[in-house]
This record gives C-alpha cells, structure tokens and sequence, in this order.
DNA sequence: GCCGTTTTCGGCCCGACTGTTTTCAGTCG
C-alpha cells in the first residue's frame, strides 16, 4: 500500500471525527501524522513488514497511531473509519468543502435538519430552512449556494510558474505606491512549492485602506471576498484567490515569517517561544508585552537561537534539526546549473541555429551544451538521418572553432522504435558524445 | 493522540474577519 493512501485515510478519519466533535488536537495529531507519512521517503509498508517497532520513532506517531497504521497495511483500512463512514455519508464530509462552512455546521445540519447528501442541502437552502437556524442567516444559506455551485474547484492548485507570474504582477504594480514601504510574495509561492493555492502577498503600511482600496483597482482583480483593518482577500481574474495582509514596518520580518509559513512551521516557532518565556505572533516576538524582535526574519530566528532557515525547507520535516546541528542544506539555485544535455536547433525543431544556442547558453553562465536534435523517425520535426546527423556534427565543430568558453558536445535524442530497435545505427549512435533515447511512438 | 534534560499529566500557536449576535462562535490565515 502506498504512504499516500494511508495518509488519505487518517485525512478522512480526521474529516469524521471532527464532525462528530472529537478533541481537536485528537485531530491535529492524526492530521500531522498523515502529513508525516505522506512525505516519507521510505515505504510504510516496508516498515511494516520488516521492522514495525520503527514506526513509533517517527515524529508524531506513539502507540495507538503506529497500532493503526500496522492494521490499515494488513488490512487495507481501520475499522473505526469504516465504522464512521457507515454513520456519516461521504456527502456530508464533502459539505466541509464550502468556504466559510466548516465543521460545527456541517455537524449541526447533519444531525439537527437529517441533511444526508449535497441534494438535500441544495433543497434546504433553496427553501429557507437553512436560514432560519440559529447560528444561521440568510447569508449563510446564499455561501452555501454558491458553494455547492463550485464544488468541483474546491481545492484546486496551480502550477508554481502559473502562480509566480501573478504574483509578480501584483507585487510590481502595488510597489510603485508611496504608501507602500515592503513588499513581498509569501505562502507556498515563497516556499516554492510545486503548486499554490492560493497567493499570499505581504506589505509593510501605515495605511493599510490605501493599499487594499490599489489591489481592488487593480486589472487582474476580479472580486473582493473579505476585506478587514489588516487583511484583503481577493478573487482573481484567472479564479485563483490572493491574501494580502499589512503590518506596521518594525513586523516586517516576523509577519514574513508568519505569512510565509508553513502552518507547521510556524507552530513550531511559536512553541519555541513559549519554551523560552517568549510570544511570537505576526507582529513580533515579545516578552511579557515588550518587543523583542520582529524587524527581520533574522533577528526572529536569532532570538530563538536559530540560523535563517530557507523558505524552500520550512516544512517541519527535519529542517529545525538540522538547524540546531548547524547542517542545514546548501540549496539548489539557477546559478548552480552548469550545462544543458537536451537542446535541439533549426536543425529539427528548434528556433536558433548551433551557435545562438551556445551563445545563449554561454550568457547564462553554462560551462556545457548538448545538441540534442530529433531522429529520423519523428518526421514531423524533420528528424536526422545518420548522414544529415554527421553533417550537423560537422557543423558542431566549425562553431566549436567560433566560440570559446563553452564545450558543445555532439548529441542525438534517438527514438526507440515500437518494435524496441534503435531509430539509428549503433556505428552512429557510438560516434555521439551523449545519446538520449526516447519513446515518442507506439506509447 | 502525542509528548517530556523542570513534567508520565496537562498542556497542545495565535490572531483576523464575518455573520449573527448583543458579546461571540465559527471559520480561516
Ligand atoms: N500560525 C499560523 N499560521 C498559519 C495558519 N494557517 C496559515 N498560516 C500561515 C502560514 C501559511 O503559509 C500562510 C498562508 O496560508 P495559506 O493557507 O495560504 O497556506 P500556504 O500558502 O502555505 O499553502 P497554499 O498553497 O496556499 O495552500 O499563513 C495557522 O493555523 N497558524
Ligand atoms: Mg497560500
Ligand atoms: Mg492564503
């Protein structure tokens, strides 16, 4: 069984108990220890199978959890969720889908009005029940129309660069306003995860009105959603939502600290403190009611004795041991690439001849390129026979004489062929400096 | 349900916005 299914299940059972009004941090651990499995390396049921005593050395995870995740493997679920799915139907767990409809409602339409299934819910709010409950009103029953109109969205993610772009957008034009002294990107887009859901932006203001009245002028900004002294939330035009929070400029660094995230992270953080007789909130780190530090997300970490921890690792998976141990990683930047395997040119395919490629690629500050062009078999690329590839590699050498500084290396992206053969002959194929052999057919 | 170099019991992050309320619960970041 997959980690990521086992996680899904203490996900769901969460979801459940929480309806029936279980201990809330009950919840959070099950909720961490999903999370904790999901983003294990190693296979739970390896673990399982070989050394299930190891379980319980997993942050998160004691005795009853590790019980239940020997059973969920041997099994294929727990019978404590089968249980609770029989009681609650998946509809209903669905309903917590609806923005600004969490739990204790779910739980009171349920038990309170025998709501059964999303149908039921349209109907009751289509005929006014729903407004009518205490606690309810007729602003609840119009979020809970739309919200079951957008149901299929709910919890959608974009891809990073999707996200960045508009992100950087955003943060341009609203940088050119006087009232606007720092500004940055933060939530998953700062920690460069791989999708977003939603755009979080920081400012730093002494008039927040002005700022929020700009991003609700701005083109891309389709809707405002809720808008408060300190904090915007906004709907776009490409239907992702942007938070937008202002603090006074001495918050700057643990509002970023805050807003950046993640949750778990700043938890952490935030028990650290208290461990240390400290407050940390968005506004700073305090002792009794005095600011101790807030500037910079230096000064926060520092006060907790801690190095800057990079936004890409700020995941409370291991990054805080690391820290202490002085080991945190080196990370991966642009500028650490030093070459390209898999380049094609006018040759086939692509848009520049040999040269602008190196050259394009020597700007970049690459130490190596491959040229990498299509084999015979993709004729709609106008893929290489061996005889034009060896005319192009004959070209590779004439511009190898032309520029310096960077090694061009005689490459091919051979197909391999439906019947498993190699589109070009291996007295070709041996004479390159790289191959790369591809599928494109018969997939 | 987890956890502990003060603790094996009693804590568990902290604050903003909304709707429905007449002082705050629920939801969300
Ligand atoms: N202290 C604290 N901070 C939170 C909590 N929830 C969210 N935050 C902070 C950390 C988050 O990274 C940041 C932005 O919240 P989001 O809900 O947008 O999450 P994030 O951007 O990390 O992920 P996303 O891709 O939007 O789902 O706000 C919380 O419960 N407590
Ligand atoms: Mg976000
Ligand atoms: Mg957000």
């Amino acid at each position: 069984m997959q980690n990521s299914e086992i996680a899904r299940q203490f996900e769901e059972l969460a979801d459940l108990l929480e309806i029936q009004g279980a201990n809330p941090f009950r919840l959070r651990a099950y909720r961490n220890a999903a999370r904790t499995i999901w983003g294990l390396p190693d296979s739970v049921q390896d673990i399982v199978e070989s050394n299930p005593g190891e379980l319980q050395e997993l942050p998160g995870i004691g005795k009853d959890l590790a019980e239940k995740i020997v059973i969920i493997v041997e099994t294929s679920t727990l019978p404590q969720l089968e249980e609770l799915k029989e009681q609650i139907p998946a509809d209903v767990v669905r309903m917590l889908d609806i923005p600004g409809i969490g739990p204790k409602k779910v739980a009171f339409l349920f038990s309170e009005l025998s709501i059964q299934s999303l149908d039921d819910l349209k109907a009751a709010a289509e005929n006014g029940v729903i407004a009518e409950q205490k606690g309810f009103g007729k602003k609840t029953e119009q979020i809970i129309l739309e919200g079951l109109e957008h149901l299929s969205q709910a919890g959608n993610r974009v891809r990073l660069a999707e996200a960045k772009a508009q992100s950087d957008a955003i943060i341009h034009d609203l940088s050119q306003l006087d009232s606007v002294q720092q500004i940055s990107e933060a939530g998953s887009c700062r920690r460069r995860k791989e999708t977003v859901g939603d755009l979080d932006v920081l400012v730093t203001s002494s008039q927040p009105a002005e700022v929020m009245d700009a991003l609700e002028a701005h083109e891309l900004v389709n809707k405002v959603l809720a808008r408060g002294d300190t904090k915007q939330r906004v709907r776009l035009n490409s239907g992702l939502e942007l938070d937008l929070r202002v603090v006074p400029e001495e918050s700057y660094g643990a509002a970023l600290l805050y807003f950046t995230g993640s949750k778990e992270h700043n938890i952490v953080l935030r028990r650290r403190s208290q461990d240390r007789g400290l407050k940390l909130n968005e506004y700073g780190l305090f002792r009794e009611d005095e600011l101790v530090s807030g500037k910079t997300e230096e000064d926060v970490y520092k006060t907790l004795e801690l190095p800057w921890i990079p936004p890409e690792i700020r995941e409370n998976r291991l990054e805080f041991e690391a820290a202490e141990n002085d080991s945190l990683p080196d990370l991966i930047e642009l500028k650490d690439i030093r070459g390209d395997l898999h380049m094609h040119t006018t040759a086939t395919d692509g848009t520049a001849s040999i040269l602008e490629m190196a050259e394009g690629a020597k700007a970049k500050g690459y130490q190596y390129i491959a040229i990498t062009d299509h084999s015979k078999r993709v004729t709609m690329a106008n893929g290489l026979d061996a005889k034009r590839l060896r005319e192009l590699w004959k070209e590779i050498d004439k511009v190898q004489d032309k520029i310096s500084g960077i090694q061009i290396l005689k490459g091919i992206e051979c197909d391999i062929l439906e019947d498993g053969s190699m589109d070009l002959p291996d007295d070709v194929l041996s004479e390159a400096d790289w191959v790369i052999a591809v599928l494109h057919y018969g997939l």
